[in-house]
RNA sequence: GCCAAAGUAGCUCAGUUGGCAGAGCAUCGCAUUCGUAAUGCGACGGUCAUCGGUUCGAGUCCGAUCUUUGGCUCCA
């Protein structure tokens, strides 16, 4: 707990207490561990007989009621190492016992007590428990002490609270919001892609609609990537154990790894990473420096084991595309080859719709491999790249992966949800292990640089994304079918499948909704299909050579002619990078 | 993997103390030819996740497994 908390930061932990004391109440033998605040709320676990469900949340919010009706002061006590040792002995609270054994010699222990219920705690606290004005319990489950899973599991409690009801109300409806746009449900009701339990679990089927969101967005990333310089490869998705004893991925991955195969007595492996791939492809022949930098891109798609507990919808998966690119350059071009990264990235973000980006720059830790001095210059490059770019960023001193430090982005979506998704990563290492080299201007043997990046992760976590940025109403350029014809009666049947032909050859992606169905119908399912545009055709278009033209947003349009629609609709589907 | 919860028609869900598996929507058929968010009638649709057990009898009780959900851990 920091000193410098915010009002909302104290009311939350301080909530956490009354939730505790509460807890404490209902179930006497229950053993504390910490109640943090969160950055939307606070938690508090536990370790008690009784199984925690959220049906037991009305009686804990009840009881949480009354503390703070009662009004009870946050009382805060400095004590003895040896005080605290013994209250909490008394109490049988193993768990503070461990924690307190954190706290190095010398350092102001305090507790603070509300009530009948004091913690072990570096405050601060607000001055009443009856200044808790708005608090909701949210969810429970499971959590390892000290997050460790050797650890005993401890029953964690969510909860949220805010300085006023407003506010809560308002993050409630946010979470409500957020379930509405649950890329699960709404990948279902449009029909973009499903997860077979007969295949396997994080194992996606992208269905004809998803299917063409995708390639739109891969047509468009190749556009980009061509005009930006990279070129694209495709590479095998197995390769022989060697390859990967090479890599070092045997060495420090293989728990990701799907196991082998044996085939004509050979061992190999599916892949987890295009980076082997890439490189052989870069030793095929030797290299001079007069074709670097090397850019080279692939939608590589690879598998890693994930861990079953952690598999979720698009988001967490065990089969995924990348959108992966290798650059090799020399020294000189570092610096302008991770700006260009960072600059690249950013337009591409800005394209579907994500204007918030933040970056976090890691670098070297106490383990590495590779030469310092290429550390400082990889580091001074990518921290020179975001300077430029004029992007946020915070120091991840330390943290950057044994290979080589990296800048990884995050992006807020349209209801303020923070997302990792690409990453700028140097590697020190594979150059190393394979050997890489190029013949310099001065004809001696060189090591290239090597970077790693991605700009949308992976396709399957961007397509996840990007439905619940969008609610699944994706812009023009993105939307699966871009407009449907809507026949008024079935006498109008050809002349709109006329239009639709003559859309087609505009290259937009219509259907004609032929049913015998009244236009209300067909309206309100286009609607739930969330198609940009509905053109109707009635008696009177047909006899007119019109089209009414209803928005799914701004409703009718009135009518007008085909060639305006076609303007109209191609104005709107462009996408250029800034 | 661990803790907890769940799995009934394509979807959302009902199914009483163990006693004939249901509804709405979707789909299909017939009728209706309709002007900016749902036309009417009818039909089809189930190994109640899977396997085993208890019982005269299991959607319901018990066990194991699979899958999903919320977290922990990890991460694109």
């Amino acid at each position: 707990m920091q000193a410098d908390k915010t009002g909302l930061e104290t009311m939350r932990h301080s909530a956490a207490h009354v939730m505790a004391s509460a807890v404490q109440r209902l179930w006497p033998d229950a053993l504390f561990d910490i109640g943090p605040d969160t950055e939307d709320g606070f938690y508090y676990d536990f370790d008690l007989e009784h199984r925690l469900t959220e049906a037991d949340f009305a009686a804990i919010e009840a009881e949480m009621a009354k503390i703070i009706a009662e009004d009870h002061p946050f009382v805060r006590e400095e004590k003895s190492r040896a005080e605290v040792l013994e209250l909490m002995r008394g109490r049988g609270q193993s768990y503070k016992l461990e924690r307190l054994a954190d706290i190095p010699e010398g350092e102001l222990i305090s507790l603070y007590s509300s009530g009948d219920f004091t913690d072990l705690c570096r405050g601060p606290h607000l001055e009443r428990t009856g200044e808790i004005k708005a608090y909701k319990l949210l969810s429970v489950a499971g959590a390892y002490f000290r997050g460790d899973e050797k650890n005993q599991m401890m029953q964690r409690v969510y909860g949220t609270a805010f300085l006023s009801q407003e506010d809560l109300d308002a993050h409630l409806r946010m979470l409500e919001e957020a379930k509405r746009r649950d890329h699960r449900v709404l990948g279902r009701e449009l029909d973009l892609f499903s997860i077979q339990e007969s295949v396997g679990p994080g194992l996606v089927h992208w269905h004809p609609k998803g299917a063409r969101i995708r390639s739109v967005i891969e047509d468009f990333w190749r556009r980009e990537h061509y005009r930006a310089g990279y070129e694209m490869l495709y590479t095998p998705h197995v390769g022989r154990a060697g390859l990967w004893e090479t890599s070092g991925h045997l060495d420090f991955y293989s728990e990701n790894m799907y196991a082998p195969m044996d085939i004509d007595e050979q061992r190999y492996y599916i892949k987890p990473m295009n980076c082997p791939f890439h490189i052989q492809i870069y030793k095929n022949r030797k290299r001079s420096y007069r074709e670097l930098p090397l850019r080279w891109a692939e939608l590589g798609t690879v598998y890693r084991y994930e861990r079953a507990g952690v598999l979720h919808g698009l988001m967490r998966v065990r089969g995924f595309t990348q959108d992966d690119a290798h650059i090799y350059c020399t020294e000189e071009q570092v610096e302008g080859e991770v700006r260009e990264c960072v600059r690249f990235a950013i337009a591409i973000w800005r394209a579907f719709g994500f204007e918030e980006i933040t970056a976090y720059l890691a670098t070297r830790p106490e383990k590495a491999v590779g030469d310092p001095a290429q550390w400082e210059i990889a580091q001074r490059s990518l921290e020179a790249a975001l300077e430029a770019e004029g992007i946020a960023y915070e120091m991840d001193e330390g943290g950057g992966a044994f290979y080589g430090p990296k800048i990884d982005f995050k992006t807020r979506d349209a209801i303020g949800r923070s997302w990792q998704m690409s990453t700028i990563q140097f590697d020190f290492n594979e150059p190393e292990r394979f050997d890489m080299l190029y013949v310099g201007a001065d004809g001696q043997m060189h090591r290239p640089y090597m970077v790693h990046r991605a700009l949308l992760g992976s396709l399957e976590r961007f397509l996840g994304i990007l439905i619940e940025h969008y609610a699944g109403a994706f812009p023009l350029w993105l939307a699966p079918v871009q407009a449907t014809l809507i026949p008024v009666t079935d006498k109008q049947t050809a002349a709109a499948e006329a239009m639709a032909a003559k859309l087609r050859a505009h290259d937009f992606r219509v259907t004609v909704d032929a049913r015998p169905e009244k236009m209300g119908a067909k309206i309100r399912d286009a609607q739930l299909q969330k198609v940009p545009y509905m053109l109707i055709m009635g008696g009177r278009e047909v006899e007119n050579g019109t089209i009414s033209v209803r928005s799914r947003v701004a409703g009718d349009q009135g009518v007008m002619t085909p060639e305006a629609l076609i303007e109209l609709m191609n104005a709107e589907r462009r996408v250029e990078l800034a």
